[in-house]
DNA sequence: TTGACATATGTCAGAATTGACATATCGCTT
DNA sequence: AAGCGATATGTCAATTCTGACATATGTCAA
């Protein structure tokens, strides 16, 4: 979900750090961001706290390495419904997911 | 994102109402259902609030009115991306949204 | 060094999701 | 009843996301 301005940008070079909305992204574009970084950080701080490999966390939810790399790197072909299923296999409930995501 | 027990049950005519997991859901399952299902009608709920028709809101997604029927139906075709991007497009924030899914 | 294990990166064909469109149905006013 | 605005439902080609795989890189111990 790379937007048009984030594909320019980095047509031109640039790459987009862990700060958010130093580009003119609107509210929603920002608050989209932020929520996808805020989530992988968190699957993989979950992961490692149980002591889980990327291969581990992928059987468990019928994915890859891979792709479990990708998404704790945040990679833009990575799907919110992917992130979430990640974060509730490794044991996430909705209101510990909430708190993360309302956390200012 | 229609799970195989979830198709097969209404391949036999079962259809999903709003209660969650009387179907053998796993817990993640459930806590997925549960999320896009309260998505869903929060972005109903924002949308009236604002008094907005579903094609403003599709006009202001750059989706149509057609998907956001389908999105406020929690239909499975519609993915956690779209949701998440209608709740802020709606002007919710993170805080808003974590609340809303934290809640029990 | 070598080997073993974990993670990163790139590719790709198949699957899921998309906006657009047509059209049906509903609710309401005249 | 007929008209109108809003919402629902179905379809479909195009786009996006997917798991799988190969392979590179990193890390640590023997």
């Amino acid at each position: 979900m790379k937007t048009d301005k984030q594909k320019r940008l980095e047509a031109a070079g640039f790459k987009i750090g862990t700060a958010d909305d130093f580009l003119k992204l609107t509210p929603a574009e920002s608050e989209l961001v932020t929520l996808r970084l805020c989530l992988a950080h968190d699957v993989r701080r979950r992961r490692i706290a149980l002591h889980f490999t990327q291969a581990d966390l992928a059987r468990r939810l019928g994915s890859s390495q891979s792709r479990i790399a990708k998404l704790e790197a945040a990679e833009t072909d990575v799907s919110l419904d992917l992130l979430f299923r990640a974060m509730f296999a490794t044991g996430a409930k909705r209101r510990e997911v909430g708190r993360l995501i309302a956390a200012v």
